[in-house]
DNA sequence: GAAAACATATTGTTGAACAATCCTTCGTCA
DNA sequence: TGACGAAGGATTGTTCAACAATATGTTTTC
């Protein structure tokens, strides 16, 4: 049962009680499923964890109910709650998103920090020489967020959030496939040289495609697992 | 009291057990504050809501944690539950979002269905003729969430519905301010002109403008209403 | 008149209880 | 043996009542 062993070194509410626990509890549940120690399709046992966490049910239905409405987990009514696996349908929903989004901070974005979005690329590339898969698959998501951040919003950012949290379930639920952020390192640092030169929309062609691209690499490699 | 008036004909939970009693009490509050039946800055007491539906606290308190994600009520921790009020940094927010989203849905949603548009456009311009302010400030709103909707992404429509949703609160903070939408309808016909020639990214741009000056209308109203 | 202390009301959280539903297991029957 | 159906068990859905924690309002004190 891999689940109880993700759930034994949970931190408890000790005597220092939370200003929100409920928030709490989703916050600590939403960190244990991004790192992978609770994989998709596991499922979230109300009893298991309202002990293993030293909270209730009824708090623990709180952090459910903010972790449902992010989709990171999925509750199926009298069966349970588990952690989302988003299949292909939901990974085209995740391209949907960021070919709209994405190309719109590029070629509009007021807030664009093109230094900022550098700095994210020399970190990538630190980490690429360095082979530290984990990290680089951060910068690559940070710089995305980095991107997102252009246009100013907030919930543009929360929904960009939500949405990479969803592909980082996409990757668990694969179990570590091929590297996939690693020839995108440099087509990151190509949309950063045209940024710079002001050729803004141009950028977001490019990043229009790459996306395209990127999808239909990630489709076929789930259908792939699939199959298998 | 308006607050009690308002929840005085809320419909009460009968025997028939919801499936989601949260989520049908999430709806409830939800249609009655677009409504403007629960105006911005009321408190929402549990226990009179409770009450008043005849559902337990515990429910309520579920049904409260998704509008709050929704931005619909803000919730200040041991103070209570209160309809948001969204001032000039809301407004800002809801256009920077607006800015991004529906110029990218003009220019490049693949799911672009401009005769829903029109017909839109058609059903506005009768309403105004009609002289039914409501129905026409409806028609608006349901002219963007069509534009949106050409994403192809169900979590930009729901991202948008939640902005206009907002928007909704904007105007009932403001106690029935002028007409906004009015000459707003002739605007959103050009749009369509535009989009139905093909020339989307022209009308990506006019969208932009247009935008911009709504907001900047808007605002200047609503710095007028503080002041009062 | 201002600050501290108390009183009150509301929210935050918990535990237990019961109903509703699903899954499993067992028994029956062909 | 295999399929169908019913009893049983486990989990979720919902409610209730109680207590703790915190903010507000009032009174007391200097």
């Amino acid at each position: 049962m891999p689940v109880n062993a993700a759930l034994s070194n949970l931190p408890l509410a000790e005597g220092s009680t939370h200003a929100h626990t409920g928030a709490w509890v989703a916050a600590v549940l939403r960190s244990r499923i991004a790192e992978g120690q609770l994989l998709p399709g596991a499922k979230l046992s109300e009893q298991a964890l309202s002990a293993a966490m030293g909270v209730s049910r009824n708090t623990l239905r709180e952090a459910f109910a903010v972790l449902a409405h992010e989709l990171v987990i999925t509750r199926i009514p009298n069966r349970g709650v588990f952690v989302s696996s988003p299949g292909t349908a939901g990974v085209q929903e995740i391209y949907a998103v960021r070919r709209m989004i994405e190309p719109a901070a590029a070629a509009w974005g007021p807030d664009l920090d093109v230094d900022a979005l550098a700095a994210v690329i020399v970190e990538a590339r630190a980490a690429l020489q360095d082979g530290d898969i984990d990290k680089m698959a951060d910068a690559n998501q940070c710089f995305h967020e980095e991107l997102v951040r252009a246009t100013g919003s907030s919930h543009l950012q929360e929904l960009m959030s939500k949405v990479l949290a969803q592909m980082r379930l996409v990757f668990h639920g694969m179990g570590h496939a091929p590297d996939f952020h690693s020839h995108y390192v440099e087509l990151n640092a190509s949309l950063v040289v045209l940024l710079r030169a002001g050729k803004r929309v141009q950028a977001a062609e490019a990043l229009s495609g790459y996306l395209d691209r990127a999808e239909a690499e990630l489709l076929t490699h789930l259908r792939d697992a699939e199959d298998h």
